[in-house]
DNA sequence: CTAGGGTTAG
């Protein structure tokens, strides 16, 4: 109404502008904020700095990064802002290089400069990278650690399970006098519980007075990755009992709780109830769980029944739950008819459906029908992710790929895990897994590499360069396999180590010859 | 609202 009263006064001056285009940005507007564009064109405020960047962000947050570009170049003013703008578009696209090389040019740093180049960087998954620019940052006067950038710092240690420069952070954070927060709080109990100190992790929720649903979403979550059922249940009872309101996140930490622990009772009793009590309604996750719960449990039929009947399409993972369901009880017959079924559907979109038809065949020792397949993945050129270990020693994060020969060990690495090999047949009892043909999404794959998994690469470092007695805490970003699960327990024995490993579901603690997870995984 | 951060089953 107003508008139409002054026609004449509606003309948009620069504030407006930058606002408008603002809102298109977190609206989700492309095509409103591109006609924005050519309008600030006629009205010739273009070499605004204000209008300038608040374009220049629009792109990169709608990915047009050529258009971005083409704002960047042509504004004749540039300050740390459009710098961080772009920075930012070419981070979210994952073009680190981009970025990096926007980065080292830019004339001037802040803050959030750095959060852009380090939570870009893990984004990437590039963690150790991360971890570098933090450290360039704390050499940097200019700029002091703020709360973001630690959030970020600690989420890469929790990925990489680098324990020491998590506790450094956290001493860091403590001394620096940032206000409590339950951001903070959330990140340090995750960064604990996935560097396998849930105790740590407990440490710092009790001594929290901010905790809100992401706190206690990451410590239900941190229990079940231990295999702690039990607790995570009672984590969520004090949650409710607190007022605190679970959200989609919390509830699936708590069904896979259930699940982990073979509480199964319960594990329905929360999922039948979520829509009604917690007003979530399940998602393709949830009947993940569900399915994973009862197949685990043994109940296959009643599993494939939730399958058969649930709201939406059924993805990859609920498939595997099944299948790996039937591998655990062994039963070929449901396994078979489950394959018949799932050769119905669509065959080449997913890798994954490729990798799981050949586990199964390989679980029901159909080498044939696993060798064909396999010509079939190379055929099309399917590409699988490398498996990936981590090991932190002495505050430095090594990352071993089935290509070991990069790192500058590489050698010595070799010939000690030669002579473990050796003598954990010798005097554990170790017989090598030689049916293992991708157990899980397993690529690293034994024809090609003469070399061995990463975790068994990494058991070898650590033994290597730790004192006899330390833990050895290893980090792998796939499920930990058959055989390394055999060979991790007898190195436990016979060297009198215990080893960690946080594989991509849960934790195994090795020691004395066997597994917290009792072989059951 | 000219730029920045967290929890996620298998």
């Amino acid at each position: 109404m107003l508008a139409l009263d002054r026609p004449a006064l509606s003309i948009p001056d620069k504030y407006t502008f930058t606002f408008v285009i603002t809102a298109c940005s977190h609206q989700q507007l492309p095509m409103f904020g591109k006609s924005i564009h050519g309008r600030v064109i006629k009205v010739a405020c273009e070499s605004d700095i204000f209008v300038g960047n608040s374009l220049l962000n629009m792109y990169s947050i709608f990915g047009q990064m050529d258009e971005a570009r083409k704002v960047f170049d042509e504004m004749s003013q540039k300050d740390v802002v459009t710098w961080t703008s772009l920075i930012r578009g070419y981070a979210k696209l994952g073009e680190m290089g981009r970025a990096e090389e926007l980065f080292n040019k830019m004339p001037e740093r802040n803050e959030i400069s750095w959060v852009v180049m380090i939570s870009g960087c893990i984004g990437s998954e590039r963690y150790n990278d991360a971890l570098r620019y933090f450290n360039e940052m704390l050499c940097d006067d200019k700029v002091k650690p703020n709360e973001a950038v630690l959030v970020c710092v600690l989420c890469a240690c929790a990925h990489l399970g680098a324990l020491d420069q998590g506790k450094w952070a956290h001493v860091y954070i403590d001394k620096s006098g940032l206000p409590e927060s339950s951001n903070l709080s959330t990140a340090l109990i995750d960064m604990y519980a996935k560097c396998g100190r849930i105790d740590c992790a407990d440490r710092v929720f009790n001594g929290t007075s901010k905790r809100d649903v992401l706190t206690f979403t990451s410590m239900i979550s941190g229990l079940t990755a231990h295999g702690l059922g039990k607790e995570a249940l009672q984590m969520f009872s004090q949650m409710v009992a607190e007022g605190i309101k679970p959200n989609d996140i919390t509830l699936l930490g708590v069904l896979n709780g259930c699940s982990h622990s073979g509480l199964v009772e319960k594990g329905c009793s929360i999922f039948n109830e979520m829509e009604q009590i917690w007003g979530v309604s399940p998602k393709v996750e949830h009947y993940g769980c569900i399915v994973d719960l009862l197949g685990r449990a043994g109940h296959l039929e009643q599993a494939f029944e939730v399958v058969k009947t649930m709201p939406m399409e059924p993805d990859i993972v609920i498939w595997r739950a099944l299948l790996s369901a039937c591998r655990i009880h062994g039963n070929v017959d449901f396994g078979e008819l489950i394959v018949d079924h799932i050769s119905q559907l669509d065959p080449n979109v997913h890798s994954g459906g490729f990798v799981l038809l050949s586990n199964l065949y390989a679980s029901l020792g159909r080498w044939e029908k696993v060798a064909k397949l396999r010509n079939q993945m190379n055929g099309r050129k399917i590409e699988l992710s490398p498996g990936c270990s981590w090991i932190e020693i002495d505050g430095i994060v090594h990352e071993f790929l089935p290509a070991v020969r990069l790192h500058p060990q590489s050698r010595e690495i070799h010939e000690k895990l030669n002579e473990v090999m050796k003598v954990i047949s010798i005097e554990g009892g170790y017989v090598a897994n030689t049916k293992q043909v991708l157990f899980d999404l397993s690529e690293e794959d034994k024809e090609q590499a003469l070399a061995w998994h990463s975790e068994k690469l990494a058991v070898a470092f650590g033994l290597l360069r730790t004192d006899a007695g330390t833990p050895i805490r290893i980090v792998k970003n796939l499920r930990i396999c058959e055989d390394c699960h055999s060979a991790m327990k007898s190195i436990s024995h016979v060297f009198s180590r215990e080893i960690i490993v946080r594989d991509r579901s849960r934790f195994h603690t090795f020691k004395e010859g066997k597994c917290s997870c009792k072989d059951y995984w």
